[in-house]
DNA sequence: GCATCCTTGGTATCCTCC
DNA sequence: GATGGGAGGATACCAAGG
């Protein structure tokens, strides 16, 4: 190791950022057991049948991924691309498991530990030796169970995240300042972690395309066209910085939420509202049952032409009655022009932070 | 009493990610 | 010709209040 992590005090090992990714997870969880699936095609999504309908893809194994097939596909789509695939619903609870016993190792290690969704975590270390630790990590969870995972190393949580990029599948990698440039200068800027298609689309009306021509714009330009903030920050993560703080807080959900695509659009009034009370009442019931306040109702409508809006209401008190809360998501959903055949209903409910 | 400036709260939208 | 579901942060705009 020839690089720093910064942040080190002038005595004792340098602080590590470590970004630890479990390798394509739904389809892993499935194929553990399923091992007669190891190596084919397993397409996880929807309720498993490849000719539902508006339904997607949320994880593709790797041999599947060699077809075309991605997350986020259509599973007809998928099924065009690649018929010989194994179809799998999915199970939430199984992923559910699987993390929490992931995320169990990693936080008995002893290093501050941030949980970030289902298969992802940050480790912040101090050590002399990153790439141990990374190994260590792997070896703990495959052998734990049977998982294989990524790892990326640097100094804060951006560039590491870019870091498990070069390293999967099942790899580890380290990216410091000693190599971004080389490895990210002539990469396009969607290469970067937080820059999507709109950003990206934006830079190019300004020239930029690359991860190096962002790292040498004007800062003013582009506080100019995206805020004081984004402007700045996309700007440091083209440089190659970030985040690099690591808390072991739990995290705290601001708000909980769902949505349903209908199989086919709705069109009357009394059965768009069962459906936006019916939505309301199983949120409010898990905010209910994580001991949670609500502060706001949200509604989103999605209608045929994929137009879609959300509005959304603040309550007079914070409440967890159900009629309350149900009054108030049929109230914003009047404020809706219905005119057009509804394809998606979504509730969300804002919550008062915790005590 | 009126105009102006600043701050804050509320809402709507955009963008990004997994 | 097809576009799921869940979540959070930033920005823009408007209205109200000081």
């Amino acid at each position: 190791m020839t690089t720093a992590a910064s942040g080190s005090p002038e005595t004792g090992p340098p602080r590590w950022v470590l970004h630890v990714d479990l390798d394509q997870f739904l389809a892993a969880v499935e194929l553990r057991r399923r091992p007669d699936l190891i190596g084919t095609p397993v397409i996880v999504g929807g309720n498993g049948d490849p000719t539902e309908a508006r339904k997607v893809v949320t994880c593709a194994s790797y041999e599947a991924r060699e077809f075309g097939v991605h997350a986020g596909m259509p599973l007809r789509a998928a099924a065009r691309r690649c018929p010989e695939a194994t179809f799998l619903p999915a199970d939430p609870d199984a992923y559910d498991a699987a993390s929490e016993a992931v995320m169990g190792l990693l936080r008995d290690l002893g290093h501050p530990c941030e949980v970030w969704g289902w298969d992802e975590a940050y480790l912040g270390a101090r050590t002399e030796d990153p790439v141990e630790l990374a190994q260590r990590v792997k070896t703990l969870i495959a052998g734990q169970t049977g998982l294989s995972c990524s790892v990326g190393i640097s100094d804060n949580k951006q560039r590491a995240k870019v870091a498990t990029g070069f390293a999967k599948p099942d790899g580890v990698f380290v990216l410091t300042d000693a190599n971004w440039m080389d490895l990210m200068a002539q990469r396009a800027v969607d290469a970067l972690w937080g820059v999507g298609p709109k950003t990206t689309k934006r830079l190019a009306a300004l020239g930029i395309t690359t991860v190096g021509e962002l790292a040498a714009a004007d800062a003013e330009t582009l506080t100019a066209t995206f805020g004081p903030s984004t402007g700045l920050w996309i700007l440091l993560l083209a440089k190659g910085g970030g985040d690099d703080t690591v808390s072991s807080q739990p995290w705290v959900p601001r708000s909980r939420s769902h949505a349903v695509t209908f199989p086919t659009d709705l069109t009357d009034r009394d059965e768009i509202d069962a459906a936006v009370t019916e939505l309301t009442r199983r949120t409010l019931e898990e905010v209910v049952a994580d001991g949670r306040v609500v502060t706001r109702v949200a509604v989103t409508v999605r209608t045929s032409t994929f137009y879609t809006r959300t509005k959304i209401r603040k309550l007079a008190a914070p409440s967890t009655e159900t009629a309350v809360i149900c009054r108030t998501a049929l109230a914003v959903l009047d404020q809706f022009d219905l005119g057009r055949p509804v394809r998606l209903l979504g509730v969300q409910l804002e919550l008062q932070p915790p005590a």
